[in-house]
Parts: structure tokens; sequence; C-alpha cells
DNA sequence: GTCTATATGTAGATAGAC
DNA sequence: GTCTATCTACATATAGAC
């Protein structure tokens, strides 16, 4: 008789229900921070969207906070490592433009916003949520930052001369385009009348790539 | 002796405290709604805040969404009438240019920005809250569309074949990075090292004027 | 791993004294 | 007009049964 039997199931191996569980958390937390905000967001709402108990979204989450960057987290590796890998295949094909390099930093999310999945437009919201608020800005330097900066360091490439700090400022407007683009497209229908339409990326990228060229050239 | 003796004081006329109480509770709560948006500030945080008695709060700004209202509004009226008021006078002074709309539209809140006011850079805090935010529409089709609506055809006039969804998309780009540029001077000095530089009225009409121009030229 | 029950604090709002 | 005291509801979080 052995004296350690093996168990059946190994030990901490999370069940089929747990993940299933754990996913729906994450997704619903991701809908509600998006619209209500992380404080107008409770975690009882996020239960019941989720059709699990409280108790289990602390179990998953780690609490409120925890889920937060959680949720930011899981989506903002996935779009870094498709925008550098967008960059690097453009980087390989020849001289970069900035036209091409916002095409690199766009298009991935786009492609996904406007790929029916409604998460990563929520998604949008709260990169707006975290962009904007200093509180979040531990969130911005490790998830975000990395990426932005290679981007910058790109676009400064092409305008020797211009200073880093206003090469910055150019970068952040035009996200902040991307993010309206993105979060915004209800206003735009209001101020229209029109509600047709609906986004471009080839017109946001011709409005950063301009604002860009006339704000850093010569 | 007569029998309606003037009262020394005006019946319902608000006391010199009251008026300054009334003012505190709009300041303190333009801070708190701006830095922790509307769920996160608290009605308590800004009584504490305006140092005056919690019911206070909600005798002065009838109740927490009402004083969000309110505080918005009354910014948002001044800023349209300077901005309407340029608007003229640049109309006066001849054609207009797409460079000189965007200054009509920028200066005047900017100049009120710059000028060292910090419920001025607090206030651009809520109205990007507003204008992301879907369920405040109300506030933004009260306050905010008539101006936007009135620079939109103004931008329009001098690109007649611009379809005008596109030219609200083109302003909503705009408006989106003169509120990056009130909002996040932190990211911009994070992304740059360099935490010199400032905003700058006439980069971010560069880049709006350009991009605008790329986006609805012919 | 899952879930119930509950602890503890604080929210927005108001009634009524002054 | 001003402010205290309090109501009711709900927040996050956790302890411990299953």
């Amino acid at each position: 008789m052995p004296e350690n039997p093996v168990p059946k199931q190994r030990l901490r191996a999370p069940s089929q229900r747990s993940l299933e569980n754990r996913a729906r958390i994450l997704d619903a937390a991701e809908t509600l921070f998006a619209r209500e905000g992380f404080a107008g967001a409770t975690i009882r709402d996020i239960a019941r969207a989720a059709d699990v108990p409280v108790g289990l979204v602390h179990h998953h989450g780690g609490g409120k906070e925890a889920l937060f960057r959680e949720v930011v987290g899981r989506r903002a590796e996935e779009l870094s490592t498709l925008r550098l890998a967008a960059l690097d295949a453009a980087r390989a094909r020849g001289p970069l433009t900035l036209a091409a390099l916002f095409d690199c930093f766009f298009r991935p999310y786009l492609d996904k916003a406007a790929g029916g999945d409604p998460q990563w437009l929520a998604y949008a919201r709260l990169v707006a949520i975290v962009s904007a608020d200093p509180a979040w800005a531990d969130i911005s330097r490790d998830l975000f930052d990395p990426t932005a900066h290679r981007f910058i360091t790109e676009i400064g490439a092409l305008y020797p001369d211009a200073p880093p700090a206003r090469v910055a400022e150019a970068f952040i407007y035009s996200v902040a385009a991307m993010l309206a683009l993105l979060t915004s497209q209800w206003r735009v229908a209001a101020l229209a009348g029109d509600p047709g339409a609906g986004p471009s990326l080839d017109g946001l990228i011709a409005f950063c790539a301009a604002g860009c060229a006339a704000r850093l050239g010569a």
C-alpha cells in the first residue's frame, strides 16, 4: 500500500465551473466598470450580472481594486502584443511613415472593437477612465506607457528636431481622438443629426497624421 | 402705529453668509466631482471640503444629481457666452479660417484654465466626464451641443462637400484633444520624461486645424 | 472550491429643533 | 435660513459552513 496515494484530481486544479465563473465575473466587471465607472460599479452589481454569489467576486477578484486592475490588464497585454507585432512587421517592410505608425497603433484596437465584441468597446471606456485619472497612474505606467513610449520614439525619429514633450503631446492628442471615436459616437450622432456614417479608421489616421505633421514638422 | 411694520430685512433675501456658503459648496462640489467622479464624490466629502454641515449641501444643492448639474451648468454658460462672442467678433473682422475658428473655441477656455484658477481646470474633468457618459446626455444636449453645433456649422461652411457627420466627427476629435491637453498633462510628462514644456494653445490649434483639413478637404 | 450569513462602515436623504 | 440627529439602504469585506 502506497503511503501517498495519488489523488484523483490534482491539488489546486481549478474546476471547469470555477474557470467559467471567473471568466463571467471578469466580463461582468468590465462591462459595469465601463458603464458606471470604478466608484459607480458595485461588487453586487457585478455579481448579479455574472450570476454568481457576491462572495465569489471577492474570491476570484481579490477585492474591488484588484479586480479592476485585472480587468484592464487582461486586454491591455493582448493589445500591446498586437500593436508591437504590427509595428515590427511594418518596420520589416521598409521605412515608416506617420500614417503607417498610427495604423499599427489604431488598427489592432479598432479591428477588435469593430469585430462586434462588445467587451472590447467597454474596454475603450476603461482606458479613458484610467488615462484621465492620475489615481490610476500606476496602471498607465505599467500597462500603457511601455508601448506608448515605443511609438513615441518612432514618431520622434521622423521628426528629429521636435522636442520629446511635443511628440508626446501630439501622441496623447491622437490617442484622445481614438478614444473619442470609440466612446463618443453617440455625441457625433447627436451633433450631426445624421446617425449614419459610423467610425472610420482611415479618417482617424488622416486626422492624427496630419495633426502630428503640422505640430511636429519644421 | 403702522399695521405693517417694515421688516428690517426683506423676506427671503438670502443672507450674506448663505451666499458664501452656497458658493463654497459649489466650488467644493466642482473640485470633488472632478477628482472622484460623480459616484466617487460623496455629499459628506463635499460638506467637509466646504466646511458646512452635511444638511446644508442638500439645502443648497437639492440632491446630489441636481448639484452636479448646477456645478457643470455654472461654467458651461459662461464659457458658451465667451466662445460665441469670440466667434461673432472674428466673423465681423472678415472671412473665417479653420485656425481662427478653433481659436475662438479653445482660447476662452484655455485662458481661464491658464489664468491660474484651479476651478477651471477641475471643470475640464467635468466636461470629460459628461462628454464620455451617455447617462449625462441631457447635459450635453442642453449645455454643450448648441454652441458645438454653431461651430460645426461654421466648419462645415468651409468644407461644403464634407458630410455633416464627418464634420461632427472631426470636431469631436478636436474637443477630445483639447480635453486631453487640460486633463492629461501628467501623462505627457510621464511619457516624455521631460516634465517641462507645458500646454500650448497654438500647438493645439495647429494640430486640430491640420487634422480637420486633412479629414474634410477635397 | 463554493456559498451563506453577517460584520462593519458609510451612503443619500430628511424631519424637526433653533 | 441653518444645522443636528437620525432613518433607511446598501457598500465592501470576511468568517466559516458545506
